[in-house]
DNA sequence: CGATTTATGTCAACAATACTGACGTATATG
DNA sequence: CATATACGTCAGTATTGTTGACATAAATCG
C-alpha cells in the first residue's frame, strides 16, 4: 500500500494503535456490561445496583465511605441505590462493633443470588476470552489495564506475593 | 497454605482471576473516561457528545445509521446530542451524493479541535500504559479485549493483513 | 464534660443520558 | 404508484449522576 509521507509510517501506525486501543476499551466495556444490564432491567434495577452488589459481595462488611471511594460517586447518588437494595433485602447493614457510626454492608442470601446471576455471565465471558487468548496474553492484558487506571486504583491490585 | 478441598486451589485462583478482570475493566474504564468527562463538562457537553465526535472524526462521512450501530443507542437518543453538535457547528451534514436520504457526517474545524483536545489526553494515557507494559503485553491486551467484545464488534477490528 | 469532627442518611432541585411509542418528510426502489 | 428506507422530532418516562442544605449519632479532642 502506498505511503505518501516516507518515514511517516511509524507515527501513523502509532496513532492508529492508540486509536484502536480507545475503541477496544469502548467496545469491550459496552458489550461486557450489556448482558448484565439486561438482566438488571428485568428486576427494575440498573447498572448502579449491580456495582453496589458486586463490591459489597467482594468486600463483605465494607463501610459506606469505602464503597463511595470505590464507586467514585456522591453519597446522595449511592444512597438512593443502597437504600433501595436494603429496603428490598438484597443488602443488610450491621452496626460497626468498634465504631458505632459505621454501617457495615453485607449481602443477604437474596443478594448473593442476584450477584451470582449477574457475574456468572460476566465471568464466563472473561473466561472464554482468557482461554482463547492464552496465559501470556492475559498477563499482558493485566499489565496494560493496570497502566491505564489511576495510581489510586492500581494500588487495589497490588496483592503482596503476586 | 491449607486447602480444604484438595484440587480446589486452581478453581479458587481462577475465580479470583476472573473477578480481578472484572475490576480491571471497571477501574480502567472509569479512570480512562474521567478526564475527558471533566473537559466536556466545562463545555456543557457529556460523554455522549464525546463518543459522537470521536466516531465521526474516525469515520468522516459516516451515515447516521452506521453511527447508531456503533454507539448502540436509539436514534432519539442520538438526535438530541447530534443536533446540538450540528447547531453549535462541531459537526456538519452533507447530503449523500449517491443516496440523497443520507446525511453524511463530518467534523468542522471547531469539531476537530475539540476532538483533539479530548483524545490527546486519552492517547497519552494509553501511550504511557503501552510503553510501560511493553510490546508483548500490548499484543496480549488486544487479544483479550477482542475476546471480551461481541462478534459484531470484533469484526470492526479485523483489518486485513494485520 | 463540652465542643467539634466524622460517618451516615435524607430532602430537594436539577441535568445528562438512555428508553418507548408515535408521527412526519424526503428519497429510493419495486 | 406503492412501499420501504433514512432521518428527524415530539412526548413521556426512568436511571444515574450532580450540588446544596440539614439532621443524627457516635467518636474524639481539649
Amino acid at each position: 500500500m502506498s505511503d505518501p509521507k516516507p518515514g511517516g509510517n511509524l507515527a501513523v501506525s502509532r496513532d492508529e494503535d492508540l486509536r484502536q486501543a480507545i475503541e477496544l476499551l469502548f467496545f469491550a466495556y459496552r458489550d461486557f456490561t450489556a448482558r448484565a444490564d439486561a438482566i438488571l432491567a428485568k428486576q427494575g434495577f440498573g447498572r448502579a445496583h449491580h456495582r453496589v452488589i458486586y463490591f459489597v459481595g467482594r468486600h463483605p462488611g465494607i463501610t459506606v465511605s469505602a464503597l463511595l471511594d470505590i464507586l467514585g460517586i456522591t453519597k446522595q447518588s449511592l444512597s438512593r441505590v443502597l437504600s433501595q437494595l436494603v429496603r428490598e433485602s438484597y443488602i443488610m447493614q450491621k452496626k460497626g462493633a468498634e465504631d458505632g457510626r459505621q454501617r457495615l454492608l453485607h449481602l443477604t442470601e437474596k443478594g448473593r443470588e442476584l450477584e451470582r446471576l449477574l457475574t456468572t455471565e460476566q465471568r464466563a465471558r472473561i473466561a472464554a476470552a482468557y482461554r482463547a487468548a492464552g496465559t501470556a496474553a492475559v498477563e499482558g492484558f493485566r499489565k496494560v489495564m493496570l497502566g491505564i487506571m489511576d495510581d489510586d486504583a492500581r494500588r487495589r491490585f497490588k496483592i503482596p506475593g503476586r
